[in-house]
Parts: structure tokens; sequence; C-alpha cells
DNA sequence: CTTAGAATATACCGATTGGTATAATAAATA
DNA sequence: TATTTATTATACCAATCGGTATATTCTAAG
């Protein structure tokens, strides 16, 4: 790796979590190079413009939460198994997501609606990557007999990862973690009682 | 009404779709006075500085909606209608807020958090009160007998804010009502199957 | 050890930011 | 109608914005 690349990393690090905490709009570039211990000239010379930069930021918050969601789902083997271990990784979510400043997803998907469109596509990918992973979850419980026949399975993802979202809206916003158990208890709750063969 | 009475209230709803669509930072106070053809002395005549206006502007927004809100609840009756009158309204919430710029309390959730204390205090109080509400509805519904006695009001009226607010995040990310629609549809089902006696 | 090229620091740019002091005007009172 | 007061417009402020041209420093190949 270069020196260039290992800088570029470096401040995509640094730049996430402040990016994500306090929107595009309300992140300057001084904040960078006051974070990064750097200054305009090495930051601009290794990305073209503050946006790029809040994609590349934005990317790899993204990385990091599919990357952990795939961890955890890979330890287990039967769909039901891994449909929870979805469930109990948002249990701890809002501790786990602090630490990145914040849900990218939520955080950027309300930010750049109506104002960055490269970075409103990327989250809407986000969403969709998200989403699909949970389909093929759910439709090779359904092809082994786990679920229900009659299962859709891109429904309940849907209806998953909005029950998830609006818990983790409500648990920032109110500051407190109790939603977020709750709805996980709820989702696990639908799952035994509607999903389950 | 005087003059500045008049002047503030039409800042202030000339402003409010403003403020939520674009969020509190990325509002400029050239912005609001392109907007209301009005200039700097207007508006700092009128409002001390930037905060208070948005505070304002996002009060102006909250009272449109839970106006809204009781208006419809108040046509009906029993419990069950009345709880099927809000699911109804956010049936059409995704076109109905587009007027406004957009979910006021999801807008300025994400957007306060981190950033405006004030402002996010707010919208801790909006939530409250819609949450209320809900439960209130619902403790009523319990107390006629409409609903199950086991009910848990508060809970249920977390439960269907959630989700509402869930939808309402990924229709605007996604732009795309569908979403909206089928998690009316799934509170809706949830009311018929596990909250009516 | 020298030197070319890559990478970072410095100094600066015009434009815009939120905000204010004061001038001009409109409205209300006498 | 004259005059006081409330209200809005104008002109300006220092600070900061994102971005860039250039100087400096570092790194690696010869």
């Amino acid at each position: 790796m270069s020196k260039a690349e290992d800088t570029k990393r470096y401040i995509i690090e640094v730049a996430a979590p402040i990016f994500n905490k306090h929107g595009y709009a309300a992140t300057t570039m001084s904040q960078l190079t006051k974070a990064t211990k750097l200054t305009k000239g090495a930051i601009y010379g290794n990305f073209k413009n503050k946006e790029e930069l809040a994609i590349k930021a934005f990317d790899y918050n993204v990385a990091l939460l599919i990357g952990a969601i795939r961890r955890r789902t890979n330890q287990s083997s039967t769909a039901l198994e891994r449909l929870n271990a979805i469930v109990d990784f948002y249990r701890d979510y809002y501790s786990y997501s602090k630490k990145f400043g914040g849900c990218p997803v939520l955080n950027v998907g309300v930010d750049a609606n109506n104002q960055n469109t490269l970075l409103l596509e990327n989250v809407r990918k986000t969403i969709k990557t998200l989403q699909g992973y949970v389909e093929k979850i759910i439709e090779k419980g359904v092809q082994k007999g786990e679920f229900k026949a009659t299962t859709d399975p891109k429904a309940w993802a849907v209806r998953i990862d909005t029950m998830i979202q609006g818990a983790t809206f409500i648990t920032y916003t109110m500051d407190n973690e109790v939603y977020m158990k709750n709805t996980m208890d709820q989702i696990a709750i639908m799952i035994t009682n509607e999903l389950i063969q």
C-alpha cells in the first residue's frame, strides 16, 4: 500500500463518524482537517471534493455494518437461527452504531433526501442490499421447510427492516435503548408465531 | 393582529417547509430572505436568531400535523374507528407530508441529533404527544371492552408509532409510497388479529 | 547519495455564512 | 395633519465556507 492509499484510508476512517454524526452540510472541511491533523492539501490531494469524501465515508460505514451482520449470521446454519442472529445483532445496535456516529442508513438517508443525489443513491443500494440479505435467508427457510410455504420472503424482509429502521429512529431520538429492545422482542415473536412452520 | 405578528406568521409559514426539507444547517438565511421576499432586517426584527426561527417553524409543522390527525380521529366515536382513522391518515401521509417538506418528526429528529438541543427537545415532546394520543385511544378501547383487557396501551402505541416512523423513512428514502401502504395494511391486520376483543 | 516524482503543507481565493447597526419607511396616536 | 413609535430595508461586519495554486517535504528508485 502506497503512502497516499494509507492516508486516504486514514482520512475516510476519521471522516466517516463525523459525517455520520453531523450530516453532510454541517460537516466542514476544517472539522476534518482538525480531526485528521492533516491539511487541506492532504485531503484534496486524495479526494476531488467534499462530496466524494462523504460518499467514501458512507460506503466505509456501510461496509462495517454489513460485515458485522454477515459475521453474525454466518455463525448459524439454519434459517431460523440466522434470522434470529440478525434480530440479536440489532438488539445491541444502539451501542454498536454509536461508535461510528449513529446508523448510517437512517442518518444519511434522511440527510441526503432533497440534498445529495449521489449519497441518496448509495443509501438506496444499501437498503436493497440489507433487505435482500434478509429476504434470501427467509427464502432458504421456506425452501427447507423451516418457514411456512405461504411466506412471502420479500414482504417479510421489508417488514422486518421497516421495524428496525423505526426502532433505530425512536431509540436515537429518545436516547433510550428500550425502544430497540422491545421492537426486537416483537420481531422475534412475529417470527415464532407467524413465520415458523 | 399587528403588522409584525402578521409578518412573523408569514415568515414561519414560508420557512417551515424549507427548514423541514433541507435541515437546519443546510438552510441559509439568504434562502429564507429570497423565499419570503423580505430582508434580513424583517426576519431578525421578528426572531432573535436562526435557531429560534427553526424551532418556531418546526412547531408550526407539528401543529399542522397534529391538527390534521385530531380532525380525522374526531370524526369517529369508537376506539377501533379512531385507531383506524389514524392508520388511514398515514396511508396518505407521503403525499400529505410532502406539501410541508417531509415528515417533521423524522427529518428534524435525525437532523437535530448531536446538533441542536432545543430542536431535539421539541421533537421528543412531539413524539410523546403523538404516542400519548394513540395510547389514550387504545386505553379507552380497553375500558369500553372493544379491545382485549390484557392489552398494554402504551406498548401498543409505541409499537404502532415505531412502524409508522420506519415506514415513513423507507417511503421517503426509496421514494415509493408502497412501503407506507403495506405497513399500514400490517398495522390494520395487527389491530384486527391481536387487539380486538 | 542524488534526484525525480509523489504526497503534504501553506497561503490564499472569491463567495457566502449568521448577525447587527443604522437608516428609511410605514403605522398608529394625538 | 404632526409626531412618535413600530417595523422593515440597506449596508456592512468578521468569520468561515469549499476549493486551489504553489511551495515544501517526504519517499523511493537509480
